[in-house]
DNA sequence: TTGGAAAAGTTGACTCGTTGCACTTTTGCA
DNA sequence: TGCAAAAGTGCAACGAGTCAACTTTTCCAA
């Protein structure tokens, strides 16, 4: 919405923001996640610790920015998907288009070296995806016209959800995501053997 | 292994073990889980809070029982499945034999009110599922002859786990899990909608 | 322009889960 | 019987996170 800040008021706080998280990054990275403490990034940020906590949720929150919008853009990719195209086929499209270019970032391996070696903030990362479950799946039962709770819908979201999580890490990002879609898709079948040495 | 703890040193073990989770179990279903701290539970058992960590690996561990040898049953149930049964039937038959006789058990209802009604429990004992993805995943793919990380035997494994996590709190916990399972098989379809009233 | 309301930030004490340490008691066993 | 290991104790401490009272800054309307 208010993509840039307007109020004095607000761009101070979104600096201060801004402060703390840089700050955050940077000492997580020199010293590892939990290595350092609450108040180490309140004191390189020069706010105090209840001004971290008013800014962000807790201490993994540091490292991520913030969600917003990740799951009115999920249902709006369900909802208003190419007439015509299945609802699994319109979250495929989706996924390459919004994730792929994000989870390519070059700069990114020394913060995904960070995520992946830190168990919370893999829990967490996993989590960010999670959280918004019910809220595909609803958009999902909508479009069919079926019951919020509908079983196959539940399952769908949670498994799409998934998708990310078990593609982040793979070599070729595109192919892996493509090939769990076709799992969904087809149904699952034992993956060929390959030609023994 | 031990089904009955043969020492006296293992009995009272046992018995103070016990006595700590009985304690917190009440404690959690008279006041909730967040009104209760680790030290009233500690006073509860009468014993220190030291002790309840000797024996717990943390709070949310003082409401479920261990598992032990989840992982072990999931991994045998793929290698060791009736010849000519697939793997995704193995895993269907065995989530229905170990899984639904304990989640149907009657006086489960309180229990599962608290877990639902406990974000921290809920993500807890969800985790306590997912943790074997990757022992389940390497069971596959043995089975099948191919590398550990292959994908679609990590992405059946991940998704073969969530099912008790989406099954839970269904009425017909039995067909959910086919339905699912189904799912899997032959992939996704749309449900049909309901006839208009 | 100014006066105040509201937001942002500070401070410090506090709760709570969890750990470490030094110590005592209990138990198993040679 | 004696002794080492295991189990348990008591207590201090740590780090994340909260709370309440207070100060500063910013906004805006009379």
């Amino acid at each position: 919405m208010t993509v840039p800040p307007v109020g004095r008021r607000e761009r101070k706080k979104a600096a201060t923001r801004q402060a703390i998280a840089d700050a955050a990054l940077q000492l997580f990275l020199e010293r590892g996640y939990d290595q350092v403490g609450i108040r180490d990034i309140a004191d390189a940020a020069d706010v105090s610790t209840a001004t971290v906590f008013k800014h962000f949720s807790g201490k993994e929150a540091l490292v991520f920015d913030e969600d917003e919008d990740r799951e009115s853009e999920l249902t709006a990719a369900v909802r208003q998907r190419a007439s015509g195209q299945s609802i699994l086929d319109a979250l495929r499209q989706h996924v390459l288009d919004t994730w792929l270019p994000i989870a390519a970032h070059p700069q990114m391996t020394e913060f995904t070296n960070l995520v992946d070696s830190t168990p919370a903030l893999r829990e967490y990362a996993e989590r960010m995806w999670t959280r918004h479950t019910d809220g595909l799946s609803a958009a999902i039962a909508d479009e069919i016209g079926v019951d919020h709770d509908n079983l196959a819908c539940v399952a769908l979201a949670r498994f799409v959800l998934q998708i990310p999580v078990i593609a982040r890490g793979r070599q070729d990002r595109r192919a892996a995501v493509e090939e769990i879609f076709d799992i969904l898709t087809q149904g699952w079948e034992p993956p060929s053997k390959p030609p023994a040495p």
